[in-house]
DNA sequence: CGTACCCCCTGGCTGC
DNA sequence: TGCAGCCAGGGGGTAC
C-alpha cells in the first residue's frame, strides 16, 4: 500500500487519539509479522505513554515517554484501524467477508489498548510490514532502519542539489534509483511513476545522465524535485490514495486520490492525458515490478 | 560501493 | 462455480 501520502494520512488519523494517552494493555496475537516481535514487547509496552506519532518516509514512529520508539512499516497491506468513543476509522470486511479493524479479525495482529477505551489495530493481511522497538538507549540516528534512509522529500535538506550528488554515480534506470528509500525516502512504485511522468522522463533514463558533467543538476532533474514535492503534497492533501486492498483510514467511501489523478498507474494500453500527446501509456517490468509511462512524452 | 535477484505472504481478479 | 495463473502499494538479504 502505502507510500508516503498514505503513511502521512495514517499519521494524521492516529496522532490526535492517541498522543498524550497511555497504553492499558497491548496484545500481539502471533510471534511474528515480516520479523518476529521484540521478546517481552506487550509487557514492556503496558504503562508507557504515547508521547507523538510521527512519519519518517514510509514508516510510521510512535515515540513513547521513556524515549523508546515503536518503528511500524506498514509493508503493502498494512493498516491501522481504531475504535472507540468519537472515533470515525470504522472497521471494515475483505471481500470473503472476514472482518478487519476490530481487533478480533483473522489479519488483526496486533493491538493497542489505550486509556478511556480506545483501541489500535494494526491490520496486516500479507505480513510484509513489521513492527519493530528501538530501546530507550539507542540513537535513532543509528537504528537499523533509520539510519539507511536518504532525505525527507519535503524537507530542506532535500533539492535538485542533494539528488544530482545521488545520480551522479549511479548507471541504473531512474526508475529503479528514485524507488531506494536511501536516495530519497518515501516514493514507492505508484508515485514515482507519476512523478516521472508529470516531469516527462523515461523511466528507463539511466540516472546519470540527469546530472551535468560538472555535477550539477539539468533543469529536468529540478523539474524532477518540484514534481516529487507537488505529486506527495497534493496526495496528502487529498488523504493518500486508495486502492483495492487499500481503503481510507477515513472509511469505506474514501476515494482518496486515485481515481481522479492517476495518469499513468494502472492505464496500460489507454492513452496519454496530456492534451497535446497522442501516446498510449504502456507497461513494463523493471526489477521485477511494473512502470506504466508514455513512451511518447517521456524521454 | 552499486546493482540484480529472490523471496517473504495472502487476497483479488480474470479467463478458461 | 471452481480453479489455475497472474498481479499487487515494500524492501531485506545476499551474491556478484
Amino acid at each position: 500500500m502505502p507510500e508516503l501520502p498514505e503513511v502521512e494520512t495514517v499519521r494524521r488519523g492516529l496522532s490526535p487519539h492517541l498522543e498524550g494517552k497511555s497504553i492499558v494493555n497491548v496484545d500481539i496475537r502471533r510471534p511474528d509479522l515480516r520479523f518476529p516481535f521484540a521478546k517481552d514487547l506487550d509487557k514492556r509496552l503496558t504503562g508507557l505513554k504515547i508521547r507523538t506519532i510521527d512519519r519518517r518516509g514510509k514508516y510510521l514512529l510512535i515515540r513513547l515517554d521513556d524515549d523508546s520508539i515503536l518503528l511500524n512499516s506498514l509493508g503493502m497491506s498494512g493498516r491501522w484501524t481504531m475504535t472507540g468513543e468519537g472515533i470515525a476509522f470504522t472497521p471494515g470486511t475483505f471481500a470473503h467477508g472476514a472482518v478487519i479493524g476490530t481487533g478480533d479479525g483473522p489479519h488483526d495482529h496486533f493491538v493497542l489498548n489505550i486509556e478511556g477505551g480506545i483501541r489500535a489495530t494494526y491490520t496486516d493481511a500479507r505480513r510484509f510490514g513489521y513492527i519493530h522497538f528501538i530501546e530507550s538507549d539507542v540513537n535513532e540516528e543509528e537504528d537499523r532502519f533509520l539510519s539507511v534512509l536518504g532525505p525527507e522529500p519535503m524537507s530542506q535538506d532535500f533539492d535538485a542539489t542533494v539528488l544530482a550528488k545521488n545520480l551522479k554515480n549511479r548507471s541504473s534506470p531512474i526508475k529503479n534509483t528514485l524507488l531506494d528509500q536511501s536516495v530519497v525516502a518515501g516514493l514507492g512504485n505508484i508515485y514515482v511513476n507519476e512523478v516521472l511522468n508529470r516531469t516527462g522522463i523515461s523511466p528507463r533514463r539511466i540516472s546519470s545522465t540527469l546530472v551535468r558533467k560538472n555535477g550539477s543538476p539539468t533543469s529536468r532533474l529540478e523539474l524532477l524535485v518540484e514534481q516529487i514535492q507537488e505529486v506527495l503534497s497534493d496526495a496528502i492533501e487529498a488523504g493518500g490514495s486508495t486502492l483495492q486492498d487499500f481503503r481510507g483510514v477515513s472509511g469505506e467511501d474514501d476515494l482518496g486520490w486515485f481515481p481522479v489523478n492517476f495518469r499513468v498507474y494502472g492505464r496500460e494500453g489507454l492513452s496519454c492525458v496530456r492534451d497535446d500527446c497522442s501516446g498510449i501509456v504502456q507497461r513494463i517490468v523493471q526489477a521485477n515490478r511494473s512502470t506504466f509511462f508514455c513512451p511518447s512524452c517521456q524521454r
